[in-house]
RNA sequence: CGGGGCGUAGCUCAGCUUGGUAGAGCGCUCGGUUUGGGUCCGAGAGGUCGUCAGUUCAAAUCUGGCCGCCCCGACCA
């Protein structure tokens, strides 16, 4: 490609909007530009990035048995109702056309598959399969952000595995969890896999792979000991803490305008984990209306915070929002000084009553400060069971920097991370919903398993130039860059110019890939968007050197120059590329 | 959806407090100059100041609504 003739430009300085580093840079050199927010083109540049990283997929995919195909973005809405997501996932975009016709524009492609299966696999001989494809996705994201990072409009790889039964999925799913990594580490991304929740794919287990970044929307548990490593949303850690040998009598203290942990807990003089805190949540079951929902009052100890997202899943899924005043006072507590202490707890979540629902840490420690539910006055000396019930003990608390490795015992810490790719293990979610079944061999019908598969090849792209870029500009892995060498000539002179031109056909002929820039610039203006461009290999041809019978051959990721005679340099380029 | 910031030339921004003929740098066009790290000089083109309404003799500037963009949070295969 010569540069002269190139679509668009590089620019000076980046656009005041662009936050992450990747973001600028991918623009200020061309490789993509904005249409609206979370909306990008791909530019020449940043195609050819994006095909690179496409390739690596595909021959990843193919090398454990995947058969890349081509599925629809536009899909009738009523696949999405046959598998409840139609209203579940609130990112789903929806169009109408005429007539009453509805359809999802895809987020993803679970649906397709599983319809898909349905139609095509009807022995246990048609199993397993492994199938996958690229292709954009669309997700109506409340906040689109950081450049690439979170988009409205992306491009996905995504692979659908179909097995006959748990064990056969536990079987594959080593080996795409294996061509996950091999894929991230062509491109020059080192991750690290984690357990995390399913959220709204459904599922069983699940695993991210992320890359530790302080401007990723992902928040880890790692430890710093041993591997362990999760998902904030599904970190475990040690409650510490024992159960005093001696239980106090419980008491009722005065305690004025002590509304938070931390004002009771100086105010009685014990450590905020004697204390134990009270969140109130209105809960609605997955697939009901808020108004079929009830309060839930959660109980953590009060050094801890409650997390969400197990907090939900500790009820079976559906969706949590902040109960209001009324609603607490309903349930007979008093906000600011409330406890369990009193109150009328519903054995189950389909019985009268309050529904308590209390961490592990209530029973790792005692004699605790809870509210009186009275305005004004906690009690001491509270322990569970002596003082108070509850309807469930789970794990509901968020694990953070300081806590205790569940494996090994060494402190864990809370780091921020970029989420590159995620594996499911689906089971029978999508099947049983749709009862996609197969015959085996005893001619009895049974639920296929899968699992579904993902990567943003644009995340992916951005993730890259984080991870891959100095001041000057980006500096591509050779895996995917968009071009393989950067010729370029300075000087006044006709000669380099001519050898420049004759270089630039011998080395496509030899099988490079060459950004040749055949402008009339000044050499600052070249080298400077060389190393904006961030192309592996410069050669620049001077004046000098061409009188001598050489060019300057230049590594974009090193300092070091070298002079190559004419005649060897694809030799020299061939040898350095291979080692 | 809550909090904060912003919207003036293709890009970065000044002008707004105190209303009165729309500016600079970069980029672009033309001429010259320079030629190994974003040369320098000169001449140009380019803007209904996001949008709608209000106040006023007069609005980029003051007031309100709307739209768009960015960051934090909520949310998030």
């Amino acid at each position: 490609m010569r540069l002269s003739k190139a679509f668009g430009k590089t620019l000076r300085e980046a656009p005041s909007d662009a936050d992450m580093i990747s973001h600028q840079l991918l623009i200020r050199a061309n490789f993509v530009r904005p249409l609206a927010a979370g909306i990008y083109t791909f530019m020449p540049f940043g195609y050819r990035v994006i095909r690179k990283i496409w390739k690596i997929m595909s021959e990843e995919m193919d090398a454990i048995g995947g058969q890349e195909m081509w599925m629809p973005n536009l899909h009738p809405a009523s696949i999405w109702q046959a598998t409840g997501r139609w209203h579940t996932v609130d990112v789903l975009m929806k169009v109408k056309a005429s007539g009453n016709r509805e359809y999802a524009i895809s987020p993803t492609h679970e649906e397709v598959v599983t319809d898909l299966a349905l139609r095509e696999i009807s022995s246990y001989r048609d199993l397993p399969q492994m199938v996958y494809h690229i292709s954009k996705k669309f997700r109506d994201e409340p906040r689109a952000r950081g450049g690439l990072l979170r988009l409205r409009e992306f491009i996905m790889k995504d692979a659908y595995s179909l097995d006959t039964s748990e064990a056969a999925l536990d079987e594959f799913y080593p080996k795409m969890v294996q061509a996950y990594f091999n894929i991230f580490n062509r491109c020059g991304v080192p991750v690290i896999a984690i357990n995390a929740d399913v959220g709204a794919m459904g599922g069983k287990t699940s695993q991210e792979f992320v890359v530790p970044h302080p401007q990723g929307e992902d928040t880890f548990i790692a430890c710093t000991n041993c591997d362990y490593a999760a998902n904030v949303e599904a970190a475990e850690f040690v409650r510490e803490g024992e159960k005093p040998a001696e239980l106090m009598p419980l008491q009722k203290v005065a305690t004025p305008d002590c509304k938070t942990i931390a004002d009771v807990a100086a105010y009685v003089g014990v450590p905020t984990s004697q204390t134990i805190k009270a969140v109130f949540y209105w809960w609605t079951p997955s697939g009901k209306s808020e108004k079929d929902g009830r309060l839930v009052f959660g109980l953590v100890r009060g050094d801890l915070e409650v997390n969400d997202v197990k907090f939900i899943n500790a009820l079976g899924g559906g969706s949590l929002r902040a109960a209001t005043e009324a609603e607490i006072q309903a349930a007979g507590a008093v906000p600011g000084y409330a406890s369990a202490i009193g109150l009328d707890v519903a054995p189950a979540l389909d019985k009268p009553g309050v529904y308590v629902l209390a961490d592990t840490s209530i029973e790792a420690g005692g004699n605790f400060v809870v509210g009186a539910n009275e305005t004004g006055y906690h009690y001491t000396g509270a322990n569970y069971p002596r003082d108070f019930n509850v309807s469930q003990i789970a794990d509901i608390a968020q694990a953070d920097t300081g806590h205790k490795c569940p494996h090994c015992g060494h402190p864990i810490e809370a780091r921020r991370a970029i989420e590159a790719g995620h594996c499911f293990k689906l089971g029978t979610r999508y099947s049983a919903a749709t009862n996609a079944t197969y015959l085996d061999e005893n001619g009895e019908p049974q639920l296929i398993y899968m699992g579904s598969y993902g990567i943003g090849l644009d995340r992916l792209m951005a993730i890259i130039v984080e991870l891959h870029h100095d001041e000057d500009g980006i500096i591509w892995p050779d895996s995917v860059a968009p071009y393989q060498v950067h010729l370029l000539h300075v000087g006044k002179g006709d000669r380099a110019r001519e050898t420049a031109e004759s270089l630039y056909t011998s080395l496509q002929n030899a099988g490079f890939e060459v950004l040749y820039d055949d402008r009339e610039a000044s050499a600052g203006v070249k080298f400077k968007d060389a190393d904006l461009i961030g192309i592996p290999w410069r050669v620049t041809v001077g004046e000098r050197g061409v009188a001598e019978g050489k060019v300057e051959v230049k590594r974009r990721d090193q300092k070091d120059r070298v002079m190559v005679p004419l005649d060897e340099l694809i030799t020299y380029l061939h040898t350095a590329a291979s080692t």
